[in-house]
DNA sequence: TTTAATTAGATGATATTGTCAACTACAATT
DNA sequence: AATTGTAGTTGACAATATCATCTAATTAAA
């Protein structure tokens, strides 16, 4: 029988938000996919702008001005002027913020861990490169 | 650079979300993602009933009650009794949409040789192996 | 250098996807 | 016959996403 990538990976990321969203109720973390993702963004590169995570995410701007606006009320993050040009803003995690990265990041590693689990290491990167791949395939077009 | 295997199946998730609807504008289909799903499995697996759907989705009946009657409403898809159970009905696709269906199908085709460029099949293989391996750890855990 | 075009971000409107709780009607179990 | 379970519906609501429009600031062009 064929199988269709599309739909196979549908199915793949559907159950890791189900899986997230479980581990996310059972450590009592009450935040949203999308902003866990804003969060690690900012742990990783310090002083980023909005436009710069819509562009990582391929999201629309007012998304991400959301996103953000709600992590600044959740005390996460905060604005900073940004020296190189005054219509935006550098967004830097808070201690609060990087306190929650610090457990995020851990959930994040026992999930990798639990996808992960009996797969070989050749087989999982060449998922990683061919799901790259396919999604430079869609994009560049 | 460790590689996240979450975050790379959620970038390929959106990528192929956005060319879908893209896709879709080009080709006036004014129909959502989901909506879609449902009318493939309709056609592949006749008489299902909702729960079928529900458990091969692994998503809330109420979201495909609801898929269902906005299937029902724009004239795709059309209820039967099912003889063997007075509570629930066969969902049947009607000749608009076996019609619509065709024309899904087509379109999810080229889609599918669009992401599968110059990947060799093994590592496509590999790819759809691997992803289903995930999706069952996750799942089954 | 003034004008014109572009960009960063905010905001309103709206669509899609998803879940939970409560309900009805029917079916299966005890 | 009474209880329990299941199929589907409905209401409420959250999360994700995009589009159009606006402002203020920046950059490019005249």
């Amino acid at each position: 029988m064929k199988v269709n990538a599309i739909e196979t990976t549908f199915h793949l990321a559907h159950a890791i938000k189900q899986q997230l969203s479980s581990q996310l109720e059972i450590k009592k973390l009450s935040i949203a996919p999308m902003h866990i993702r804003v969060l690690k963004v900012l742990n990783k590169h310090k002083s980023s702008t909005a436009i710069d995570i819509a562009g990582l995410f391929k999201r629309d701007k007012a998304q991400i001005t959301r996103l953000v606006q709600q992590l600044i009320e959740q005390g996460f993050v905060k604005k900073e002027p940004n020296p190189e040009d005054k219509r935006s803003q550098l967004l830097v995690l808070t201690s609060q913020g990087m306190a929650l990265q610090k457990s995020l990041s851990s959930l994040s590693d026992e999930m990798q861990n639990q996808i992960t689990k009996d797969i070989d290491s050749e087989d999982l990167d060449t998922f990683i490169r061919v799901a790259e791949k396919m999604t430079k395939n869609l994009t560049n077009q």
